[in-house]
DNA sequence: CGCCTATTTGACCTTTCTCAATAGATGTGG
DNA sequence: CCACATCTATTGAGAAAGGTCAAATAGGCG
């Protein structure tokens, strides 16, 4: 699992939600690849049926609906996801694929992914997990949009990102590179740019997280979490033990916030 | 494709997605279940490790998420739906099964669909077709909540609803069972209550349905897609052919009101 | 008939949206 | 390196959508 091949961020995403053996992965690093370095904005699946899979290495992608009012985003990928694994199964699309910033995808043939189900029942069975996984993504999405207001909206988001940042072996600071636009932001939540300026504001103004120069910093995690009311079951990780006690590595002043809440607890 | 065995209904559902052999038909045929007549508000999953699915055969099952202010739900199913299918490949569940007003469901074992996989390939590829068709609805429906108002989202619920009946041979003459109470309509809308009782209201006013003794008739449906925007290829049917035509055949007001409409359009 | 639940209504309040203007950043060509 | 064009972020004010609370009404059912 050495970084620096495309199938390393892949076989991260992979061991995060099964068990991978050491056969697995010699069919992993395997995989054949074509890698793209893509600016912002760019629009993956050029509108055709598609014959290869986009593996996310490097960025944000999303999916994001043309038809709607401000194109509503529907999910957002982080390094090592396989947004379109769907299309070896189902050629239609009808969400277009793009790039938050940008991004560097490697190409894999629908055929690689067709050739290991075949070869490994385990390989099949893992990428039917991520199929699965994302749907429960999707279902606790509507759960955001549905039933919590902006503010916590955002503040979910926040929290679901990070967390699959770091099942992947990044944000380990909880620090998130951040090329997303507020606009985004919105598109993403369901709420008005102008609004989701506001929230973030809010967000700062609690000294919940600080975002420039396109880094957002999350100053205070449980926080956070509290707020949001975030469970990342729904992300179906083998292991994140203990979310409410993620070390806050960075030494911020939120470290002091905690100790006076633990003050305030105290008899 | 007799009707009256549990079978049936779900080989309706399958063919409304995908093109079934003679042989795939055999095999629904042998499909074990034991048929149960539920009451409203029933709980499936009581809780525990799942070992069986639970195949809709008459009424309508949802998805409910416990944890969230008022209960959202995130999907509903309709009679040939296999909503748990996902439980055979990942035991998790962390939302809540429940009927909306009386149901009949076939519970049907875990390893039946192990063996169908394992013994036809087309039958492999039908389950993972309905995954992946569930996986669309559940991407739609957030565009619906993030970026519609109240009336067309609930506009849009009732014309998905019509139309995944109608692929199973229900409702064609656009009138469905309604043992929904308008909270629950709240519920799969991110609404409150009385707000979803105000938009039926005006949905009523403007002749596009009524609603009485637990059936909705849909006296416009054209109306009501237009307004809605409703647009079923993300449910990924196999044939619907031209949802915009589909004859209006009951002979109600509405018949007055668009002809009317076409009156105004007249120089 | 009476109870329980679901629907309906009104009044008032909060959240969020929209529009419009300003300020800041980023980037490009000269 | 500057001036301009462009995109993004921020702010304010007023409007609209939707929420909450509470009471009244209507159905359904034992």
């Amino acid at each position: 699992m050495q970084t620096g091949f495309a199938f390393s961020k892949f076989a991260d995403r992979l061991a995060s939600i099964i068990e991978l053996s050491s056969d697995d992965l010699d069919l992993l690093a395997r995989m054949p690849t074509s890698i793209s370095h893509l600016g912002p904005r760019h629009r993956l699946h050029k509108g055709d049926q598609p014959s290869h899979c986009c593996l996310l290495l490097q960025g944000y992608v999303c999916y994001q609906d043309a038809e709607s009012r401000d194109g509503q985003i529907t999910s957002i990928y982080v390094p090592g996801d396989l947004p379109d694994l769907h299309t070896v199964y189902d050629g239609r699309v009808d969400h277009e694929l793009l790039t938050l910033g940008s991004a560097v995808v490697a190409s894999v043939p629908h055929r690689y992914f067709r050739e290991i189900s075949v070869l490994s029942p385990s390989m099949s069975r893992a990428l039917l997990r991520l199929l699965l996984a994302d749907a429960c993504c999707l279902r606790n999405w509507i759960v955001n949009l549905g039933s919590r207001d902006a503010m916590t909206r955002v503040a979910h988001l926040f929290c679901e990102i990070t967390t699959r940042l770091r099942a992947v072996g990044l944000a380990k600071d909880l620090r998130i590179p951040s090329p997303f636009t507020q606009s985004d932001l919105a598109a993403a939540c369901g709420i008005s740019a102008v609004h989701a300026n506001r929230i973030i504001q809010e967000l700062r103004r609690s000294n919940l997280l600080r975002w420039q120069s396109k880094t957002i910093t999350i100053t205070d995690w449980n926080g956070l979490v509290r707020l949001a009311g975030f469970n990342p079951d729904y992300l179906r990780l083998r292991e994140y033990n203990n979310i409410e006690n993620i070390e806050q590595e960075s030494a911020l002043a939120t470290t002091i916030d905690r100790s006076s809440i633990v003050d305030a607890l105290l008899p």
